[in-house]
DNA sequence: ATGGTAGACCTTCTA
């Protein structure tokens, strides 16, 4: 089975260049971010008719997430558990059915700039509800993949120009800790377990020509639980998108599992 | 030190 991640930045805008990317590829789940539309304006139809199953959590403008997969989707999950006042649309769980069901989560993960701000106290807060949901779900002992745009540079290996990054959010060192802390739970990094060259990155900003100059850096992450990481067979990047005409800012993370 | 780009929406916010 092979999981995708992908923040689109924006379905509709994206359209065309997922449509090929799916055509190419034909991933058994992607988990898509950033779709920037509500559950009606999703473009549905050109993905049925590729034979997905398809579950969204939208908002109008910003965030949303959703979850493909060619076999139903079960046990539905909008919205992260811990704060009933939290609008943003940044996760949507389910239960990828088949003969090794895998329990699959779509993470928008805040990004907190700037720092010092009602923004960076809400990632924070955000990765502890994560951290305890993901406790939750550990204890079922089920093959598990939260996958996302984490928002969060975990080493400065994970950067082109780690120096750039001091003051940022992605690289705070308690944005890194909370990171850390999921790991400790027991989450293994998939692009580590199975890769971990170094240069790797996920996302390149769309100013200052940061493709162009591989100014990049990875925070796109599949984390698994033990049932999941024991039947991990690989992992890539996707790099190449970011050079497509008309490209997200992130591209694809794909984990293969053997299941 | 600054501004550089992209998307949604409508003038500014988010990233």
């Amino acid at each position: 089975m092979r999981i995708a991640t992908w923040n689109v930045n924006s379905i509709n805008a994206r359209l065309e260049t997922v449509r090929r990317w799916f055509e190419q590829e034909l991933p058994d789940v992607a988990c898509l971010q950033e779709l920037k539309c509500v559950d009606e304006k999703f473009p549905a139809e050109p993905f049925e008719r590729l034979g997905y199953n398809i579950k969204v959590f939208g908002q109008k403008t910003y965030n949303g997430v959703a979850i493909l997969s060619k076999t139903p989707l079960e046990d539905v999950r909008r919205g992260l558990p811990g704060d009933e006042a939290d609008e943003q649309a940044r996760y949507i769980e389910a239960v990828v059915s088949g003969p090794t069901p895998v329990r699959v989560a779509s993470i928008y993960l805040p990004n907190g700039n700037p720092i010092g701000t009602e923004k960076f106290a809400y990632k924070l807060a955000w990765m502890d509800r994560l951290n305890a949901h993901a406790r939750e779900l550990l204890a079922l002992e089920e093959p598990l993949a939260l996958v996302g745009d984490y928002n969060v540079i975990p080493e400065p290996r994970d950067a082109e120009h780690p120096a750039n990054w001091t003051g940022d959010a992605l690289f705070q060192p308690e944005s890194r800790a909370a990171f850390r802390a999921l790991k400790w739970l027991g989450l293994t990094d998939a692009y580590l377990e199975a890769d971990g060259a170094p240069g790797a990155y996920t996302f390149w900003d769309y100013q200052a020509g940061a493709w162009q100059r591989n100014n990049g850096i990875r925070i796109d992450h599949a984390l698994l639980s033990p049932q999941a990481a024991d039947r991990l067979v690989g992992v890539a990047i996707h790099r190449d998108v970011r050079g497509w005409e008309k490209p997200s800012d992130h591209v694809p993370l794909v984990v293969e599992l053997d299941v």
